[in-house]
Formats: structure tokens, C-alpha cells, sequence
DNA sequence: CGTGTTTGACCAGCGC
DNA sequence: GCGCTGGTCAAACACG
């Protein structure tokens, strides 16, 4: 794998933390506590990594191998091996897109577990030649209630409700930013009170986007970050949100460079075709 | 015809 | 009280 630099240092203007009621004791147990967090999803990270590698490497023989296999079949020779660790090559791709998504998921439950902030916020790019649509794909059905022009930004803001369960109480605001109108910003209020349902266009419009995008596009899926000027408002811990757009950054940076291999995308479209045909909604 | 979107009207909160 | 602003409502409309 090619040597990546994450560049970490985020230009942010934080506020004070004595001006959040924030003890330093308590920072510098929250640090530690992130530290510890960090070595592990680094180690995680080297590992997906590795096995990337490896399984590039592998599959990079396989394709000199099969000019020879060719050779050998035209010549009457069996090819069931050469099947067999092709099999064994998407299955290794599926895994490891397998442990990104888990990845991610373990992380969203974890977040829910320790108490979720009421008011969140994510950032979607879009394509450069998109920059009216304020519809993000992000799992969950919703009903569009209203739109506003705001003071602050020439483009309007659009307002859902989660339509999914007629009680659930989420909203979401989605915007344009001000300073790159190809980026969607969208604010989660609220918390649902039933399990995440795939929007049945979810992963198939990923997908064909993935046909016609450029790579940064095609990571809209695993790219369910935090704005950076947008911390957690709700603990106001702006060096724990800074932590952890740290390891989203890297996250996101290890992503976009998996993506640019066309063996990784090819097997990533068969992993999330294979998980929507046996997700529920589909059985049913 | 049912469902979702659009959009002008309305309401509440806030600062002056 | 008045004006500004963000958020919500609901009738009209579009679409499959």
C-alpha cells in the first residue's frame, strides 16, 4: 500500500475549555482514556491494512496465473484450482469490508451506548455538478416539512421528519455550506425509537453513483463524519471531538485509498449487493 | 387515489 | 410593541 500522510493538525478555533466548566482532570482522564482508544483502532487500522496488502498481492499473482491457466485450459487442463482461490480472494474482500462496516457500526452503537448527543451533525460531498439537491443518504426514510431561506446562507434549508415510525420524534435540517456548496450539511436532532431500516434506494443509488463518481464519492458510505467546526454540542469537549475527527480523518484517508483500487471497489459493490439481498426488507 | 413535495402563511422567540 | 428570524403547518400540486 502506498505511504499516506494524514495531516491531523485541524485548524479549529476552540473555545476555552475553562469556559465550558471542563476540569483538567477530567480532560486528562478523557485523554488517556481516548489514547488508549487511538492505539487500538491504529492497530485495527494496520491490520485491515496488512491483510489488504496481502490479498492484493495474492490476487495480483492470481492474474499473472491466469494468462498460464488460459494456456493450460486451451491445452484441455483442468481450472477448478484456479476457481477455488479466486473464490477465496472476494471472500478475504468481503471480510474486510465486513470489518470496515462493523467497524463502524460497533462505533455508532457504542456512541448510542454511552449516551448520544440529542443534536449531531455530518457532512456529505457531493458531486461537483450537484450543488442544489438537499437529499442525504444516510439509512433512514424521512418526509421533507419545509424549506427556508436562512440569513447566514444563500442556499435554503430543507427540514425532515423520520417517516418510518409515525412516533419518532427525529428531525433533520439539511443545508448547503456556505464556504463549498458541494457539501451537504445535515443536523440530527433527537434520537429514534426504533431499530435503523435501510432506505430501499440507499445502498443501490450508492452503488450506481459509484459507476460515474470520483473515488472521494464512492466513500459516502463509511463518511458519516462530523463537521470539524461542528463539535459535540452537547458535552462541549471540543478536544474529544477533536480525538476523534482525528481517527475519522484516518478512517476516511484509509477509505478513499482502498477505493482507488478497482479490485477493492469491485469487491466492495459484491459485499454490499450480497448484504442488501439478505437484509429484511428484501426476504420479505 | 395514495403518498410525498412544494411553498406561502403563520407562529414563537428574541433583541431592540 | 415591532421587526427579524427560524421553525412548522397545511393546502395545492406532482407523480406513480
Amino acid at each position: 500500500m502506498e505511504t499516506t500522510c494524514v495531516d491531523t493538525s485541524l485548524a479549529l478555533n476552540v473555545v476555552p475549555l475553562h469556559h465550558m466548566g471542563v476540569t483538567p482532570e477530567v480532560l486528562v482522564e478523557e485523554l488517556h482514556r481516548l489514547s488508549c482508544e487511538n492505539k487500538k483502532l491504529t492497530e485495527t487500522l494496520k491490520e485491515v491494512c496488512d491483510n489488504y496488502l496481502a490479498l492484493k498481492t495474492k490476487l495480483s499473482q492470481l492474474s499473472n496465473n491466469n494468462n498460464t491457466v488460459s494456456s493450460e485450459k486451451e491445452a484441455g487442463s483442468p481450472t477448478r484450482k484456479r476457481k477455488t482461490e479466486c473464490e477465496s480472494c472476494m471472500s478475504g474482500y468481503t471480510d474486510q469490508f465486513n470489518t470496515l462496516t462493523s467497524t463502524y457500526e460497533e462505533t455508532i452503537k457504542r456512541v448510542k451506548h454511552e449516551g448520544s448527543p440529542k443534536v449531531s451533525k455530518i457532512v456529505v460531498r457531493t458531486e461537483a455538478s450537484d450543488t442544489t439537491s438537499l437529499y442525504v443518504r444516510d439509512g433512514y426514510q424521512w418526509r421533507k416539512y419545509g424549506q427556508k431561506v436562512t440569513r447566514d446562507n444563500p442556499s435554503p434549508r430543507a427540514y425532515f421528519r423520520c417517516s418510518y415510525a409515525p412516533n419518532c420524534p427525529v428531525k433533520k435540517k439539511v443545508q448547503r455550506s456556505a464556504e463549498d456548496r458541494r457539501m451537504l450539511v445535515a443536523t440530527y436532532e433527537g434520537e429514534h425509537n426504533h431499530e435503523q431500516v435501510q432506505d430501499p434506494y440507499y445502498s443501490s443509488s450508492s452503488l450506481q453513483q459509484s459507476d460515474h463518481c470520483e473515488s472521494p464519492t464512492r466513500v459516502d458510505l463509511v463518511k458519516k463524519s462530523e463537521l470539524s467546526e461542528s463539535f459535540d454540542i452537547n458535552n462541549n469537549n471540543a478536544e474529544k471531538s477533536c480525538m476523534r475527527m482525528q481517527r475519522q480523518l484516518l478512517a476516511q484517508q484509509m477509505a478513499t485509498s482502498l477505493t482507488k483500487d478497482p479490485n477493492f471497489t469491485a469487491a466492495l459493490a459484491t459485499a454490499i449487493t450480497g448484504r442488501i439481498l439478505s437484509s429484511p426488507r428484501f426476504s420479505q
